[in-house]
DNA sequence: TCAGAACGGAACAATACGTTCCAGTGTTAT
DNA sequence: ATAACACTGGAACGTATTGTTCCGTTCTGA
C-alpha cells in the first residue's frame, strides 16, 4: 500500500531473509517434537508456502542435515565452554549439563540421526565431540567428582534419557527434564554406593545408530 | 469337543492354539520394537500368513489394546507381589523397580497409549495401578527410605526414561536398563543432596497420555 | 471320501508424504 | 511507468505404505 515504511523489514529481500529465519525454528520446533514430521507440517508452522522450504533446502534430507549440524554445533559451543570454566569441576559439569538440557541438542543430533544419510562434515564434528567429551570426562573424573564406575559414553544415554521425557508444552517440558537431571547428579556425584551393573555402552554402539536404519 | 485327545502337538486345533501364542509373542516383541510397525511385520515375525491375524484380532487396534492389557496385567502383577514382601521396604521396591525394568511392562503400557481408543478395562486397571503406586509410595515413604522430595507421579517419569534407552539386542538393552536403575536407584535413596526444582508430574498430565492424538 | 476349519498371501482401497509446477505479487532497475 | 524477475503459496502428481478383504489351498477328523 502506502510507501512509507521506515522499518527495516520491508522488500522482498528482507522477507526473504525472515523467511530464513523462521523456517529453520520452525523445522527445529517441528522435527525436535516429531522426527518423521512432514515437510509440509514445517512450512505450516513457519507460515509460508511449502516452495518457501524447496527454495532454500534440496529436500528433506537436507534440512534434517542441516538442523542436525547446527545442534552439533550448540553442543560443541557447550562442550567448550565448560572446558574453558576454570572453576570447581564439578560445577562445571553440572552447569554444562543444564546448558544441554536447554539446548535440547539431544533432540537434534541422536534423535535426527538415521534419517538422512550424514556428511563427513557430520562425522568429523561428531568425533570433535567424542572428543571434547573424553576431556570433560578427564577433568571431572580427576577431581574424582563422580563415582568411578561412571563411564564417557555413560553420558549419551543418560542425555537421551532425559530428551525422553515429554510432557506438556515446551517449557514444562524442560522443568521436567531440570528436575531429573538433578537426580542423576545426585546419583552421580556420590561414591558409589552401588556398582553399576552391566557395562557401559561403546563408542560403536552408540556411531552404529547414524546409519539410516529403523530397528 | 470330545476331551480324548491325547497328543497336545498335532492337528489343526493344535496348531490353532499353539499358533495363538505364536501370534501373541510376535506382536509383543514387534511393539515393543517400534509400536508403529505394520501387522504384516507380526505376521511375518511369528511365520504365519496375515490371515492368521485376523482370525483372532478384528483389527490391529484390536491387538494393540490385548497387548497393553497384558502389559498392564504384569504390572499389577508386579506391584502385588511388592505390596505382599514383607522384608525391608527398600529392598522391596527396589526389586519391584527391576521387575519392570525386566518385563519392560512400559513399553506395552504408556509406549503403546494413544495408538488405540482404550476400553472401559483399561481404564480401571489403570487407576488401579495408580492405586497401588501409590500404596507402594506411601510404604517406601514411611520408612524414609526415599528423599522427600520425590513424588509417585516422579515414578512413571523414570520409567519412561529407562525404557527410552535402546541399545543393540534386546538383552544388552535390559542390561544397560539395568545400569541406569541402579544410577537412578542410588540418587533416590539419599537424603535429598540437591533440592529437586520444579513440580513433579500430575496425574492429569500423565493420564493425558491415552487419548488418541500424536503430538 | 468329504465337509469345513484354518491358513497363506495376493489384491484392493485409502492415506500420507516428498517433490514439482505454475500462476500471482510486489520490488527494482531502467 | 513498466518490464523483468525473484520469491512465494499451494494445488497437483506420483509413489510408497499399510490395514483389511478375499479366495484358492491344505489338512484334519469323522
Amino acid at each position: 500500500m502506502d510507501g512509507t515504511t521506515t522499518t527495516p523489514l520491508s522488500g522482498r529481500k528482507a522477507q526473504a531473509a525472515r523467511n530464513d529465519q523462521l523456517i529453520l525454528d520452525a523445522a527445529r520446533a517441528v522435527f525436535i517434537a516429531d522426527p518423521t514430521a512432514p515437510i509440509s507440517a514445517v512450512a505450516e508452522r513457519a507460515g509460508v508456502g511449502i516452495s518457501a522450504l524447496y527454495r532454500r533446502y534440496a529436500s528433506k534430507e537436507d534440512l534434517l542435515r542441516k538442523l542436525c549440524g547446527d545442534g552439533l554445533r550448540r553442543y560443541l559451543d557447550a562442550a567448550e565452554e565448560m572446558l574453558a570454566d576454570d572453576g570447581d569441576a564439578w560445577e562445571a559439569f553440572a552447569r554444562f549439563m543444564r546448558n544441554l538440557v536447554d539446548a535440547d541438542t539431544n533432540s537434534l543430533t541422536q534423535r535426527l540421526a538415521g534419517t538422512f544419510v550424514p556428511t563427513e562434515e557430520l562425522y568429523r564434528d561428531a568425533a570433535r565431540a567424542q572428543e571434547l567429551n573424553e576431556q570433560i570426562f578427564a577433568r571431572v573424573r580427576a577431581a574424582e567428582a563422580v563415582r568411578p564406575d561412571f563411564d564417557v559414553n555413560d553420558l549419551s544415554l543418560v542425555l537421551e534419557q532425559l530428551a525422553s521425557v515429554r510432557l506438556g508444552d515446551e517449557d514444562r517440558t524442560r522443568e521436567l527434564r531440570h528436575r531429573y537431571l538433578t537426580l542423576f547428579l545426585d546419583g552421580l556425584r556420590q561414591p558409589s554406593p552401588t556398582p553399576l551393573p552391566g557395562s557401559p555402552p561403546t563408542w560403536a554402539e552408540l556411531g552404529e545408530r547414524w546409519n539410516p536404519e529403523r530397528p
